[in-house]
DNA sequence: CGGTCTCTTGATCTTGTTCAACAAGTGTGG
DNA sequence: CCACACTTGTTGAACAAGATCAAGAGACCG
């Protein structure tokens, strides 16, 4: 997480003019997908983004049950990829939905581009790119029981807190009960209800306005429904 | 959505070396908020990104209902405001949860950065926007009744559509049931009860693989129940 | 034409919301 | 210093949206 990070430098390649943001334009293609076909895998080498030419690209994420979460569908124009940013590698699958032909942009990480002290490189498509995951893991969380959510949240706020050098064994927790719900979308009651449980089967303590983490373990496993049936993976036919 | 990007280039200000990577480093602050106070608001001009440099920072949208939707907790360290470079405007709203002190790094809207033929700021800054967006916007759809959900995905994909100058009535829908379901965080069998649903109310038609759009003011405004009580919007005490 | 998928529809069950009441904590002013 | 108001958090009971289980209807394909 808090790895040394790559930083990009994009080029345009092929007959792709503004990363290709019109639509015609015929030749020079970089990718043909048929349906079924994988653009890239999660955890796949990051070298490019890849701008949609025809056809469609579902990106999805595999839950650790097995269950996928679609995180977006793209059409002709749309750009895929984002998310690889900032470690270099890619954290979603994306897969064609029919047949695809694709632009691929190239992008070469390059230490600090642009030298001239503006710091657009630096630290902000870094950033950038922690923004569009953190976004991305909060769709997987929404998928989950209300008790993982919580359980998950109280993990994700311990993690924030170590990184600052505070104890990740006691985590403060500025917002309201209200917030935390509003955040991980639970009525206020059932937020409190799960700090309940999660205090009754000895994994938090309640602790002044903030809890101390006993079990992060069984935390970080919790997993007492699926919330939703996990389906076959994808599509069938196909490659 | 489709106006003209205005692209950014970034300088930090004030005492923030490294966009204040680190933790410590005393003086040159640019904002300092109480509990409650606003960092900045859906719709002001985004003349900033701002570095959480102590204190905690909550962004949230306000859903058309009066619901309040948290989208993020920030912490020190943390970077807020990257929904703004799209369009140049916020799209949440930031407020301190405590006492907090930000640094503020002016972002110049400033066309086509560098121009050494690298295309970073070009079109790649203003994706990226897009997709941070984007992900937001399903957050919000995420706290919806599954019509709800389902009205607004075809109307997205009918705007999709339009882009590309297709025609905007007839939605294809080049994706399953199943990958509707798990893109929306729905059933199989409750996409498809949604489908005859919306059809039974004369709003779409099956059509095919896609559905023609018989009344998108209806879908659009389709709100059976809000999912979630909504409380009173934020905190209360506290200017 | 049979096999395999996808889609649709029905019945039942579970999770989490909603309504309601109460406890605990904080701050203010008499 | 304590009573009172106000806010936040906790707990109980009833309800509802949507998941799950089950089965059948089309569609597509070799």
């Amino acid at each position: 997480m808090n790895a040394p990070h790559s930083e990009f430098l994009c080029h345009a390649r092929g007959n792709c003019p503004r990363l290709c943001s019109g639509q015609s334009a015929p030749a020079a293609l970089a990718r043909e997908l048929e349906r079924g076909d994988l653009l890239f895998r999660s955890g796949d080498n990051a070298g490019a983004l890849f701008v949609v030419r025809s056809g469609a690209v579902k990106t999805c994420r595999l839950g650790e049950d097995g269950s996928e979460q679609i995180l977006g569908f793209y059409l002709p124009g749309e750009i895929v990829g984002f998310d690889a940013i900032t470690q270099g590698r890619y954290v979603a699958d994306a897969m064609a939905l029919k047949a695809t032909q694709l632009c691929r942009i190239a992008c070469q990480p390059a230490a600090s581009a642009s030298g001239d002290g503006s710091l657009l490189p630096e630290r902000l498509m870094t950033g950038f790119g922690q923004e569009v995951q953190r976004l991305q893991n909060l769709l997987v969380l929404e998928r989950c029981s209300a008790e993982q959510r919580l359980a998950r949240f109280l993990l994700q706020m311990a993690d924030k807190q170590a990184r600052l050098g505070r104890s990740s064994r006691y985590v403060s927790l500025p917002m309201a009960r209200g917030d935390i719900g509003r955040f991980l979308h639970l009525a206020t009651e059932t937020v409190s209800r799960m700090f309940t449980r999660l205090a009754g089967l000895g994994w938090i303590r309640i602790e002044g306005s903030g809890v101390e983490i006993l079990d992060a373990a069984a935390l970080a496993g919790s997993r007492p429904q699926p919330a939703l049936r996990r389906d076959r993976p994808a599509l069938p036919q196909a490659a």
